[in-house]
DNA sequence: GGGTATCTCTGACTGAGTCAAGTATCGGAC
DNA sequence: GTCCGATACTTGACTCAGTCAGAGATACCC
């Protein structure tokens, strides 16, 4: 089924690519892999014709004749490496990066058109969707991929707390909506009226998409915080990232003062419990309860921040 | 900026799909057009050699060889076509429509594989921007593609309300948190007690994202309803969707035996204020307040529900 | 019925890309 | 030093995808 969609895709995006180079006005008067030769000419520090080679895939013999071409044509200069007299040191002559810039510009402008027609509304959900595929699809090269930072909550992030809880445990648990009107209380209550210097919320994002988060508040016995809402996105578990959720609120706690965290679960989480328990907190009770349509066994944890013998 | 992104997306993506025939072994022992035409005759109910020429934008006598070579090789019949004997039915033969087969397989094969990389949390998400693309990018016959529906919301449904409110109004006018906060709890009380025949949300979806919302409910005053929460995405406004929401709660609150629907909204949501002025709504009240971090004039409006003049 | 457009086919061609052979050099083994 | 296999590049010969122009047959319009 997903199969399906990536090669309904491909073609779809072949066609877009084709659409874009409509009548070969965009490369002439060079080839397509021509004009790939001097996009990379004109971006790489340093090239080499191996390095060319190895870059796009190449045939010797063909990237051969494209520079004959080229340097007839005076835009590039080929001198011999310095470290390996048998690699050719590729250079672009100031022609050649003229040439560059022109299909540069055409292809900018011939994009550019394209974008024109996108509603512009939708122009950050289609870049969007397009680092999304990179991301997915490898090119881990993309800068700051695959690094988690944790923030604070901008704005809609609340409500992506509420969302991502009711969607997830929805999915995974067949919560029913009363879950959402409770997580959605816990955020209301926290937007409407909380101390910033004692209580906080954390949101770990990653290739910038929130992917987690983490609640801490005043718990209504005295120098008692409580950990809410610990929730992280399938795609994102195994990176620790609980662990690095949970490790935030304990620092915050502490440095704040508190004498305790607690925090309230159900044993169906298991994933949760392990950090939890990794983290020294410890189960002080169990009650079964009925509640978000399930009948569920409710567990209150414990953690003694005041030193760790305490 | 944007087409930066663009164009790099396109280089990436090409190199995917160029990957993936990784040696022309997809194809053999075919060429891509010939499969491209395979495909085709494999897919599309009847084939006039014309058809396939507009389809895949051939040339008539590139086509025409690439027939003879089937025809040779027994994957075609051709035949004239009964309407116009000029043109010619071509028909896949049983062998044809194996080596089509065969084709097909190969390619979900390899693109399997290739889906084989990404992590299972991740399937979802990749199906999902490449949706998003085709969509915003054109290709309109996709199936349903630009239908807007209305319906009740699922899980995570409340959540993307406060999410998209807070994120939007923040963008747009630079409210603060406590606008969330407002949200989250109308949508929390919402949540956990509401009377679903009186009170009701609806979810506007186009292209299976949720792209508006609105939200019926009892008003403190009785036989009053309050509607709350319009909301419509900018990449959906000019739809008509605005209306089509309010018109979903004025009939249903009519239906349902309120008296009079009332709301209240702020002066600075002009296009707003144009719905509901078109729907007979009137404005009672206007009041400055101070809230969410900026100065405001909060209007009242009502519409009675019982006739239209009355 | 005449003129024009459309559909298909074929011959002739262009030009992108491949393959293989040849020259020059490197780097390691002896 | 020199022999050997590997690597870098070049060139000639080739394949084959795709284009163009012309010809024969037929449809459509007046």
């Amino acid at each position: 089924m997903t199969v399906q969609d990536i090669r309904a895709f491909n073609r779809f995006y072949t066609n877009v690519i084709g659409a874009l180079d409509y009548g070969r006005h965009l490369y002439a008067p060079y080839t397509l892999t021509e004009s790939r030769v001097l996009y990379e000419l004109a971006h790489a520090p340093r090239t080499d014709a191996a390095d060319l080679r190895a870059e796009l895939s190449l045939d010797a013999g063909y990237l051969s004749r494209i520079l004959n071409k080229f340097e007839q044509d005076g835009l590039v200069e080929r001198a011999p490496s310095e470290k390996d007299p048998r690699r050719r040191r590729i250079s672009l002559t100031p022609r050649g990066r003229d040439a560059a810039d022109l299909l540069d510009e055409r292809a900018r402008e011939t994009v550019g058109s394209l974008l024109g027609s996108v509603a512009p509304g939708d122009r950050a959900r289609l870049a969007d969707a397009m680092r999304s595929i990179r991301d997915i699809l490898g090119d881990g090269h993309a800068p700051g991929a695959g690094e988690v930072v944790l923030r604070e909550p901008g704005p809609g992030d609340l409500g992506w707390i509420v969302q991502r809880n009711a969607a997830l445990y929805a999915a995974e648990y067949g919560w029913n909506t009363d879950y959402e009107g409770l997580v959605a209380r816990i955020v209301a209550d926290f937007a409407q009226d909380h101390d910033p210097h004692l209580e906080r919320v954390w949101i770990a994002e990653l290739n910038q998409r929130p992917v987690g988060c983490v609640m801490c508040v005043r718990d209504d016995t005295p120098a008692t915080a409580r950990l809410r809402l610990l929730l992280v996105e399938p795609e994102a578990r195994g990176l620790g990232l609980g662990d690095r959720l949970v490790e935030a609120v304990i620092d915050f706690a502490r440095g704040v003062g508190y004498r305790e965290l607690v925090l309230w679960t159900n044993d169906v989480l298991g994933a949760a419990r392990r950090i939890y328990q990794r983290h020294g907190f410890v189960l002080v009770a169990e009650k079964p309860h009925r509640s978000f349509g399930k009948d569920l066994v409710g567990q209150d944890w414990h953690l003694h921040l005041r030193g760790s013998g305490e």
